[in-house]
DNA sequence: ATCTTTGTTCTATGAATATCGAACAAAGAG
DNA sequence: CTCTTTGTTCGATATTCATAGAACAAAGAT
């Protein structure tokens, strides 16, 4: 197996295992039907957990790019990255 | 959140984790390469990897339905089950 | 200047995961 | 019947992960 197909895969294990839990899934949902920016305190109402539960999830998404961050006075507005999901994951939402 | 959402989202999790390992999403790649149906040894060489392990995810794709068992005397030839991947991860293997 | 809101980071913990080797099982082959 | 092949299961281990609470930080509001 080449050096290229090794990196591929690790790239898309490394967001998929990102997608791997149910609250994160979630998340994504949720700010789908919204159609808009959420902020952490919003979702995290909505799914009844731990604001630094939430966070960590957060961060999580942000770093495997799959939301967007807009910091906004002392509240944060989550969104879509409609970009890597166009390039990994076409068609995630209508799955959903 | 309903009831109905929270069954897909826990669905589609478990799917994915399944997908969250590079090995395994290797192996969905080799088998869709191939075209045909191959052995767990088969894969294994390929991979590097104790026949224990292999059989260990095998195990997990088998489990979440993403790929087909046949049993030919003794050996047991794995393919890729299409149905589940145009019902969940449609245009997969595009992205691979 | 103090209080409130919003989110991050740290620490601890219990659960799940990937890996291997060894033991086991099933089924042909000699 | 014994040997070989193919795969599963078990036991052990090291790593990663999800979660919550507590402490902290930044930024308004009063």
């Amino acid at each position: 197996m080449n050096i290229e197909q090794r990196a591929i895969d690790d790239k898309l294990a490394t967001i998929f295992k990102v997608l791997s839990d149910p609250h994160r899934i979630s998340i994504l949902r949720i700010l789908h039907e919204n159609g808009h920016e959420m902020t952490c305190g919003e979702v995290g109402e909505r799914l009844n957990l731990a604001k630094s539960t939430v966070s960590y999830h957060f961060k999580a998404l942000r770093k495997a790019g799959l939301t967007n961050t807009r910091q906004v006075s002392q509240t944060k507005l989550l969104s879509i990255n409609e970009t890597t999901f166009e390039q990994y994951l076409p068609h995630f939402f209508d799955v959903l």
